[in-house]
DNA sequence: TCGGTTCTCCGTACATAGTTAGGAGTTTCG
DNA sequence: CGAAACTCCTAACTATGTACGGAGAACCGA
């Protein structure tokens, strides 16, 4: 039972070395972009040789499904972590706009996360499995708001992502896209309460 | 004055040939995706060595831009020829289709026309204005629709833009993204005309 | 404390990528 | 015909992801 810790150091060290890696990894992506990201950058930045970064990732396809993961636990934290009114225009605007501020903050990020674009590389399921949750969080929260069929949430999915790359392809950091989203929420909302009373 | 065709007979022969690179170019970025596109391979698909492309083209990235032109050519083209009914909520439908097919149809190609990720590539200014001529048509059209304001195109635009990857990344050859463009545009066409009528 | 195992990290090396340089062979034109 | 231009080649350079094998440290059971 004493053996135990001294694995611990050890694999908290490696745990350690992992996320400097990954953080140096994003830091690169941010700046040359997704696909500008260099093993031999990343190991330099964290004082290795390349070859050395295959101890903790088996390959840079690895380190992209590590911030593939690593991407979508932030987004599902910060959905949980946001406050509710129940109002739901209130809350459909907020959530949007996080998606947005989220997305816009870091290009590299949302092209990772959202747009197959990368030759070869596949999401891995467990990482996966992270995207559906955040997805399933949002169906959620939508049903809470009395909006719970599959079409509905298709829809919003389909214009906060709209909205996001053409804010990232058009005006990174501009406020204009902010108050789109807004409007979208309104229209989204109509037409869904319509869609609703004229089904019944 | 008769020196004229011998020499409109070699640049001929060059345009063809450039035409038969752009080909090659394409049939491998639908295969092997849009940065999966190597020169080894174009050169091979039209019998030449890699460094003999250079005749035609200055880099790697002035093919992209030859496509990317091509790309925005085509979709200009075909927005051209669509036939239009005057009705609002049918046009607005069939362009939104239009361009939904148009994109699935070839997801490397939306990825270079929509998307920047492409590392250190930037459309020349020429094909960048094929694209914004594209834009004014969209315009244009909504203006004919009595629709003319500035933001009821950019939020038109986050819709399509957002169907278009939503589908390609979900699920290409479907049909549940295009009953869900029809859908989008009712209620875009809704809210355009709610908000025209409150604004007055 | 010692000997073996495991884990890091390194240097080397290979295949493939875009690209450059220089030179043959052909075509064009005076 | 001879010069110029064009096309295509081979060879080679650089940067990339990755495989291999080894040196040294950390760890663990005896």
């Amino acid at each position: 039972m004493y053996g135990e810790p001294k694995r611990d150091r050890k694999t908290e060290r490696r745990e350690r070395t992992r996320e400097e890696i990954l953080d140096a990894a994003w830091e690169i992506a941010r700046a040359e972009g997704l696909a500008g990201l260099t093993l031999r950058d990343v190991a330099q930045r964290v004082g290795m040789r390349a070859p050395s970064l295959y101890s903790y990732f088996a390959s840079k396809h690895a380190i992209y499904d590590a911030m593939f993961a690593q991407g979508w636990r932030r987004l599902l934290e910060g959905y949980g972590e946001m406050p509710l009114t129940g109002h739901p225009l209130a809350d459909l605007k907020s959530m949007t706009r996080y998606f947005l501020e989220f997305s816009t903050a870091d290009p590299a990020r949302f092209q990772l996360m959202n747009q197959r674009t990368i030759p070869g590389f596949e999401p891995s399921p467990e990482s996966y499995a992270l995207a559906v949750k955040c997805l399933d969080l949002a169906r959620e929260r939508l049903a809470a708001l009395g909006l719970d069929d599959e079409r509905t949430l298709d829809l919003l999915t389909a214009i906060n992502a709209g909205l996001a790359s053409q804010q990232i392809a058009n005006d990174p950091g501009g406020d204009r896209w902010t108050r789109l989203a807004d409007e979208a929420m309104e229209m989204f909302l109509a037409h869904v309460k319509n869609r609703r009373t004229s089904d019944e």
